[in-house]
Formats: C-alpha cells, structure tokens, sequence
DNA sequence: CGCTTACGTAAGAATTTGCTTACATGTATG
DNA sequence: CATACATGTAAGCAAATTCTTACGTAAGCG
C-alpha cells in the first residue's frame, strides 16, 4: 500500500491518535502503552504495528522490552501531504483571481 | 460520531480524496464526478454522502441537478486540527529544552 | 399526464477492520 | 537449564466499509 494512503488510515483511528500522543515525546514500552486502554494488550500491538507501517512510530528493542516512539519524519510527511493538498487549492484559487486581474486589465476579446 | 472522528476517515479514501480534488474549484453535478472513475455512479453518491456528513462537501441543488463543491470551512477544520496534533508536540518538546536549559543555569540540586 | 433525466436509497456480497483468546518466541534470572 | 516476563502472532468472529444491481423519487418536458 502507498505509504501515505497507510499514514492517513492510521490516523484515521482514535486509539492509534492516542497512541501517538502517548510516545509523542518518549519512548514507551508496549505494555505500559497498552495500559492506558481499555482493549487487550494484543490488540494494542496490533495497533502499534499499523503506526509502524505507516511510518509514524519507530521501534527500539531494549532487552526483554520494545519501545515505541513517534517517528516525526513520518508525521511530517504526512503533514506536508495535507499541507499540500489544501495549498494546491488555494495556489489554483489564487491564479484564477490573478487570472480574471489581468483580463480586467487587458482584455482578450 | 464526532465531526473530526468523520473528516479524518473520510480523508482516508482515495476516491474520495480524488472527489474532493475534483470539486476543489468549481461545483459539480455528482453524475460528472462520477463519470470521472471506474466505479459505479452509486458508489460515488455514497461517497458524497459520507464527505457532505464530515462537513467536507457542500450540496446544493439546481433543477433535477444536485451540485457539490468543497466545504472550505471543513478543510480549515480539519487543517487546525491536525496542525494542532503537530504543534502541541513541538510545544511539549520546546518546554523540554527549555526546562533543560533552565536547569543547566541554576541546578536544583 | 406520461416519459426522460439525474439522482438517491435499499439490499446484499466481498473485503477489511478491530477486537478476542490461545499460543509462540525471545530475553533475562535464579 | 527452568521459569518468568514482555511481547508478537494466529485464528476466529462481529461489525464496518466499499462495492454491486435493482428500485424509488423528484424535476422538467412533450
């Protein structure tokens, strides 16, 4: 899958979103991310696995534990994507203005 | 379901992403968007439904015609709202380094 | 009114998602 | 080595998503 189509869907749901928040600033180990919902722990891995897909977290195994944390170049390309899809509409909006600026000024007909 | 709960999932398809695009500077009737992809014309109206629900869309009718264009109120919406998700991580991770810095003038120990 | 046009809506099938419980794997520790 | 601990993976199930085809509806036209 476009790795970018994978990001949005795994932003798409709320307990992904919190997780992000939770490993937002440091690393957590699965368990103690887990804790902080109210489905199973597999259920939390599972979740951690499409973030890793998608690029928004990375993975550090430390002894028994693996530690996640968000992956800020993957947040940030998922946030030029959407800057992006609204500055190209407002980029086309602008020239369509400046378009009908000039045909005042100099008509075509 | 919570608007932004709606909007994000709604951004998540790529038809509907490609819809939003296609009405992004003028409105359409939805037969013309429809026309635009390999799915069926009722695929397209679902999907116009679930954008118009996240308040991406707006609909309008004209005769036997229904018009749709892009909400720029919802886009900004949502545009906030993910700007806010990036921002408040780099806020937290700002008033670490400045906790640090702080720190490293005047030890609490 | 009867017919066409441009749609939405209903029903159902296939696929994906999001969960559960049970089990497997890999790392430490006595 | 044996056991415990942290976690992933497998299997299966219910619900949601995304399509399809068939049908309903409202606006315009002769």
């Amino acid at each position: 899958m476009y790795v970018m189509e994978a990001a949005l869907k795994a932003m798409s749901n709320p307990t992904r979103r919190e997780i992000l928040r939770l490993v937002q600033n440091d690393e957590k180990p699965a368990g103690e991310i887990a804790s902080n919902f109210p489905i199973s722990r597999p259920a939390i891995s599972q979740h951690l696995t499409v973030l890793k897909f998608a690029g928004l977290i990375d993975e550090r195994r430390s002894g028994v534990k693996r530690l996640y944390r968000t992956r800020v170049e993957g947040m940030a390309e998922l946030k030029e994507f959407l800057d992006n899809f609204w500055d190209n509409r407002l980029e086309r909006l602008k020239s369509v203005i400046e378009a009908s600026e000039v045909s005042r000024m100099e008509p075509s007909w």
